[in-house]
DNA sequence: TATAAGCTTAGAGTTAACTCTAAGGTCAAC
DNA sequence: GTTGACCTTAGAGTTAACTCTAAGCTTATA
């Protein structure tokens, strides 16, 4: 049985988290001291653990309510149920890193145009290319054109 | 002149974003008209679509401003201060994409390990390994280390 | 027994970038 | 001269996931 304080130390969530967690009905104390302090049997542990490592995979809050209930009743719930979540969550991830990964080819081909020096800004290329509306993708565009093979 | 609808459609953005825009330092309407309507030059069109492409890019409206004043007195900066505000927001788009590539690496394995079947979950190994921390991470390390070199 | 550390709750604050609402003034058209 | 679309402002609401505060018990230690 383990205090609010202890269960933080182990799990390395604040004991605000996990109240938090409590106050969004994803985890739970199942004892209370005489004084209204929580108390964590390992069953509840591992339940908190499951929810961090869910987190830890990008998983947002209300997924994992739904994990939860499907962790708590197996039999009710199908493999399918657990993938469409887990597909749904994908599917998110892969579409930020489609628009992350634009911006950081965006940003490192604004480096590579700008000098980066001491001298004043007048002929900054990055500042040209961001009142242009980056047209830096016309640009590669065209050498991918012209140039034909990559390299 | 353009009202402010007209610049909205001109630019995509919202006209309660651009009076947003406008509260927070980044924008402004040249002229008003009698009543107070904002009145937009070519000038303040070109300043919003610079805001845009920024906007754009990944940088915030902090950044944003940044880049802004460095737009309107070139002289008075250099290019090491654009390339600055360039590389700490490549950075961060860098940590991002790292921990959502790693995110979208376990997301595969587990939707790989599950039959997604419509059979109860009391076998799901994605329910497993949520449970068991993800030791995901060391089948494949130790997949890795066996394995020598990958395909 | 007193001090400090730790626990409780309800509820407010944080962050970023919008997004919307309310209450009212303006303008073009019919 | 009255609709209806558009404009104004100040300020509230949204989202997610915390994070913190205040006010007041409880518990262990000295
Ligand atoms: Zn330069
Ligand atoms: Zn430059
Ligand atoms: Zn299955
Ligand atoms: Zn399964």
């Amino acid at each position: 049985m383990l205090k609010i304080s202890e269960l933080s130390e182990k799990t390395g969530l604040s004991a605000h988290t996990l109240r938090y967690y409590e106050k969004h009905g994803l985890i739970n104390a199942s004892n209370r001291s005489e004084a209204g302090y929580r108390f964590y049997t390992d069953s509840d542990v591992r339940r908190v653990q499951f929810v961090k490592t869910a987190r830890n995979t990008g998983f947002s809050l209300e997924d994992i309510g739904q994990l939860l209930s499907i962790r708590v009743d197996k039999l009710s719930h199908s493999c399918q149920e657990v993938t469409d979540i887990t597909r749904k969550k994908l599917v998110e991830v892969n579409a930020k890193l489609t628009e992350l990964q634009s911006m950081q080819q965006t940003l490192e081909l604004l480096l590579e145009s700008c000098c980066g020096g001491p001298e004043n800004a007048t002929h900054c290329s990055i500042m040209e290319a961001l009142d242009a509306g980056l047209l830096l993708d016309k640009k590669i565009a065209a050498r991918t054109e012209q140039g034909g093979a990559a390299k």
